[in-house]
DNA sequence: CATATAATTGAATATTAATTCAATTTTTTA
DNA sequence: TAAAAAATTGAATTAATATTCAATTATATG
């Protein structure tokens, strides 16, 4: 028993090591231009070997983004609790959201340009998942907002709008590094002045 | 010489159709989904046809972003001039870029998603020429934000901070808006609210 | 109108890459 | 350690689709 469940973690352990590798090959190249080979290659194993633990090249895909969607759902939960009032909420979301990506960067990268792909191949489930953790995120932090105008931490504005515009442009950040490859430094670096604004231009003016 | 300018133009105006029901299919399916047959049938020719106007799929699609940086270029000089305050100039440039994008939609979506074939295909001068534009629009940005804190327009920020910003919200609306499909209203409906957010946001608190 | 040229077609071919599978190697089991 | 099972390989096959081209049709020219 002990030696069967050996196996079983050996075998797990060597698909998400596919996986991982694939992910890899996928960002760079995408779906389509990533071929079989390609993930061999980058996995160290034969063409046929892929075909032992995984049904096709698309079951390769839809797994990857099953557990990004997991994945992200995790984080979400965790950073969108914790303490604090509002402007260090929104700073610590922030603040995380840039470590998850750059601890995830091959995996965004392929949420960011494969998302037509997505929406091809990915069952509704997927689909859902990731506009609920979206739809998430955009309440919790709504909320942070409405509690911070409460609190006189932050001026009148419209929180769910404020939550919008705070995603879009974390998002809009993300995107501005993922395009700009390495030439820059860490993103949570780049980052830290434009929440600056973010935050000034939403911030209550102590007078 | 009239016949065969006429023929000319002809000929001209039939690529120019290709190219047009070429993009859409781009749009839709991505360019390693669109299969040429596909193109062929969207724009009412049979492969061959095609053929005859372009030297393959892939000199169809760069003709497409050539044109695409083009049109872009020749927006971004008329957009960015104009006269008004700074407040009345921002907020400009974000209508006439919605009113772009609405009026682009193919080719907008083309670029957003297809951005990785692009880099691929694309030759330098494409690539720079892209970036030239982003330059190019940046500094007019900041430009206009610096002019209107120096007349009292706007609060004290970092002018290219401030332009990075108001671009990359810009760049985030209508990304959302291009996954929403036609779910909702116009992009320029949506986004007024939003614009008056970043607006206040950055403008002088009248006191 | 007859001929030459241009445009168009779609079946045939070439190419690329996904998938299969018989043979081989490695690991487990008894 | 020998037989059975599991894992792995890569060459052969299949599938999809890009590209070519000989034949056909339409248009221009004299």
């Amino acid at each position: 028993m002990d030696e069967l469940s050996r196996k079983e973690r050996e075998r797990a352990f060597r698909r998400q090591e596919i996986l991982v590798a694939a992910m890899r090959v996928f960002a760079r190249k995408g779906f389509d231009g990533a071929t079989v080979d390609d993930i061999a290659a980058e996995a160290e194993f034969s063409k046929g070997a892929l075909y032992f633990y995984f049904k096709n090249k698309e079951e390769i895909f839809v797994k990857i983004v099953e557990s990004a969607l997991e994945q992200e759902r995790d984080f979400l939960n965790e950073v969108l609790g914790g303490k604090g009032n509002s402007i260090e909420k929104l700073n610590r979301i922030a603040h995380g959201y840039f470590g998850y990506v750059e601890k995830n960067k091959d995996l965004i990268r392929i949420l960011h340009s494969e998302s037509q792909k997505l929406y091809a191949l990915s069952k509704e489930r997927i689909e859902k998942g990731f506009i609920a953790n979206r739809r998430l995120a955009t309440k919790s932090i709504a909320k942070i907002i409405r509690e911070g105008i409460k609190a006189n931490e932050i001026r009148e504005v419209d929180p769910e709008m404020g939550a919008i515009i705070f995603q879009g442009m974390m998002t809009s950040m993300v995107f501005h590094w993922l395009q700009e490859e390495g030439k820059q430094g860490s993103l949570s670096e780049q980052v830290v002045p434009m929440l600056d604004f973010f935050l000034k231009g939403i911030a209550k003016v102590k007078s």
